[in-house]
DNA sequence: TTGACATATTCCCATATAGGAATACCATTC
DNA sequence: GAATGGTATTCCTATATGGGAATATGTCAA
């Protein structure tokens, strides 16, 4: 099998640095194509592939303002990535040392003195 | 171009699915590779691959046990994907009314109020 | 040393990619 | 309708992928 499409979801989605440039762009306000490759200084199609890649998992809308395309961030979809990525948050946080405590006692609680025979499957 | 290598960096680790289950079962604690295989139901190579990958970007790392390899979490390179997504948060909070209210506040230079309920830094 | 267990690596392959270039498509104005 | 500006799509290609199977490497036990 080959590698997870790009538009399977927002996580495949971001892992381009060059969309999440597109992002932080479009988080400032909405933008029509060629402001965008004025500012990004790529080429057009490049920037319309990857804000077809971003349209496509719902992470920009589209809107047409005469000739123009102009894109907007929708970013509720990076919603699951900030709760993913936040379920790690207390491995780094200052109040590490409270949780680390309590994680130990949770994990007292959880492991059985046995060695082995308690699997099922 | 290719497609940027999975070992690029966190983002990349993390857009497959498999490799986000592989780093909840280590947020429970150090695991062996057995181990692992045992949980997640895949076959030994593949949580080997997945394990692999993580470690080159620093997600994980490895301990010898006996002749068994602990791997460990290592959720600090988790961190850059938090910043990054939390730039974001004020898109989907629902506090979005106070935080813009205060952002304009700020820009307007207004005085408010002397009110010191949350410091930033 | 031989054997058994634990894990990593290699080989193979269908698939999707990102970029470049060229071009098709769409909307407006003449 | 024709010309022009603005954007999307197609064709091409090197590259990396993830899974399966087989195998190599490493570690302990006898």
């Amino acid at each position: 099998m080959a590698r997870a499409p790009t538009t399977l979801d927002a996580f495949n989605a971001i892992a381009e640095p060059k969309r999440r440039q597109v992002l932080k762009v479009l988080a400032g306000g909405e933008q029509g194509v060629n402001e965008m490759v004025a500012v990004l200084g790529w080429r057009q199609p490049q920037v319309s592939k990857h804000l077809g890649v971003l349209r496509r998992v719902g992470l920009v809308g589209v809107r047409r303002d005469g000739r123009r395309q102009v894109y907007t961030l929708n970013a509720g979809k990076l919603k699951p990535i900030h709760d993913w990525v936040k379920t790690f948050e207390r491995f780094w946080s200052r109040h590490l040392d409270a949780i680390k405590s309590l994680a130990e006692a949770k994990a007292k609680n959880l492991k059985t003195p046995n060695k082995r025979s308690d699997s099922h499957g």
